[in-house]
DNA sequence: CGACTGGTTGATTGTAATCAATCCCCGTGG
DNA sequence: CCACGGGGATTGATTACAATCAACCAGTCG
């Protein structure tokens, strides 16, 4: 939605150069020349931020700031002043007053601009929680509501049984079937020049797994085996295209799994690039447990190995292994053989580099 | 009740003096000494107002900020950063990032408690429950049109100018439209804890922008910022996914930029994983020349700052700098200013390990 | 029993991050 | 015109961190 923006200065020139700008930023600006009628505006419109200057006639920036303050329904909206650039005194008097920010003349359009942002963002933030409630009831709606039809989906394919360690599919081969996981575990990874492997996703029932390269049509940018014994059911790429196309939700469906991964893919990318070793551990190991252990169940252990781990973390499998003992220690996790049970889930979720 | 301020500074005199100043006026103080500890300080004790240096070693005050604001427990606490008198630029700066005001050093007693005093008041009054949450959320302004090609998509929003540096959008708030970049270069990038930049997307003219949290109805998980001066198309989201309904070819050629997308990801993400830093940069420099230069120009050359650059490799920019001056000294690039021209294109394509 | 796989620990090494200083280019204002 | 300041780019010195190599241990499967 379009906002609002209360101008408030007496140099015409100033004001229209402004109100020029804020404009063209797609604001709608109500400028007007001195103090008084700056109140009776704000009062009528609403805006959602005020720009005001300081040395004008009648009522002076500072009365503007004061008045705004007193009255309870202008009061939360953001003020930015207007001043001559030297003047310290003139800045901190208004900081002093309440004003969220201040801008120097003369100014750059920039500047500007970027002011008037960030304040309007901040004050958004305050005003926001009750819309995000709304948000995530409603996503989760249509979550429960594209189960269906991809419960649907998985029912029209034939099942299949792998064994552990096994290929389900090849990076550089082409796709024929999209793969569901009725029972176990998946994992897809890409191998380097010198052969270190990296995992780039992991699978466990109710996941499909292939579907990317199947939207885009292309081949398999990825190789796909099992961790355990596994059940995955194979649909016909045929039947698969043919759903899709009747069906809008279900591409919905596939396309926000696509752009999720994005997310996801984006993060790790940061976590890789820059966070020490102990913090891309533990953004693994939070990572697993809300994968495999999403209704938090006290029990729950990490079952996977070091090897594994290593290649979802991105370090060596020796490395790896240093920093969980380190994690032990500090009985942030347990180890009980090769499992791994997490005893501080909030420590390991705000580590730090 | 008795107010806690976190104070975090890392010059020990100024640290005591502050701390000093505030308990006579009968504030609660956690003085502490680096940026990590102030985060972490921050989260336990969960003060009602924070200062903070900006010149600090390990993390510095535009690092905290960045992370107080990030986390959602935290981003409502009045921030006040504190700076050397004369530094007119990281004053902006500071408030540019939504600090809500600032202490210059060496500071004044008075000051200093009446910013304190009037940001708390600030903040009491926006704890109270929101009045109005009730905001109008429709912005259907519904335009139809037989168009279904991308260009023709572009051509349907108004044009916007926007200067080198500038923000298209921020991470975290929710996509109004989907841009198209008609002249100029954007980058999208995420910061990590630290206040890394990590660039995830490198747009030129006839780029989309923006477009990931649109098909997922979500918000923006980047910031994009401009590279240099350009001209945006700012087409509205009710107008893309009318479009996108109602023309499944449309539909396509998004899902394939999403598609493929993620195949980059990947591959990146492998490659910043396990290979060497000299293969990173000499991946990076391949693919901004197949960026910026497809029709193999011979005498094009890669115009983009070494901070981004580094950015973009995932490393430090003095790193990166190092690695190109090697490269050159084999002849692989040539160096004129910031301008890099790759001279053996093959050579840099090759490098292993 | 012996071969094998996966987990663990220690010692060493190489690479790149960090900190600090300097240089260079450019625009600006006296 | 020149001094100045700011933003990049660059270089050097030092440090921290994780990869690597090597050895050893503990199950377990045939």
């Amino acid at each position: 939605m379009q906002k609002k923006i209360l101008l408030i200065e007496d140099n015409a020139d100033i004001r229209e150069n402004m109100a020029e700008i804020l404009s063209l930023a797609d604001y709608q600006v109500f400028a007007v020349q001195d103090g008084k009628e700056g109140i009776s505006t704000a009062l009528k419109e609403m805006p959602d931020l005020i720009l005001c200057d300081i040395m004008m006639p009648v009522l002076d920036g500072y009365g503007v700031l004061h008045m705004v303050q007193k009255n309870p329904v202008l009061q939360d909206t953001p003020f930015i002043f207007l001043t001559a650039r030297s003047e310290r005194n003139e800045i901190r008097r208004g900081m002093e007053l309440g004003a969220d920010d201040y801008i120097t003349k003369p100014f750059d359009g920039t500047e500007l601009l970027s002011a008037v942002d960030m304040r309007l963002r901040k004050a958004d933030r305050l005003k926001r929680p009750a819309t995000s409630i709304l948000q995530t009831s409603d996503e989760s709606c249509a979550i429960s509501s594209g189960k269906d039809l991809l419960l649907e989906l998985a029912g029209c394919g034939n099942l299949n049984r792998y064994k552990k360690k096994q290929i389900v599919y090849w990076e550089g081969s082409h796709p024929t079937r999209l793969f569901y996981v009725q029972k176990g575990k998946v994992k897809t990874f890409k191998r380097n020049n010198d052969g270190k492997e990296f995992i780039t996703g992991l699978f466990r029932d109710g996941d499909f797994v292939g579907y990317t390269p199947l939207m885009e049509d292309t081949m398999y940018r990825e190789t796909a085996e099992t961790l355990e014994d596994t059940e995955l059911v194979a649909i016909p790429r045929s039947e698969f295209e043919i759903l899709l196309a009747d069906n809008p939700a279900l591409m919905k469906r596939f396309v926000c799994m696509l752009a999720q991964n994005i997310d996801e893919k984006e993060e790790q990318l940061l976590s890789v690039a820059y966070n020490s070793m102990r913090k891309k551990v533990a953004d693994t190991l939070i990572m697993l447990c809300n994968k495999y252990n999403p209704e938090n169940n006290p029990d729950f252990q990490i079952d996977l190995s070091r090897e594994n781990m290593a290649a979802i973390v991105g370090v060596a499998k020796e490395s790896l292994i240093r920093m969980l003992s380190e994690l032990k220690d500090e009985n942030l996790i347990g180890l009980q053989g090769s499992k791994i049970k997490v005893l501080d889930y909030l420590a390991l979720k705000q580590m730090f580099n």
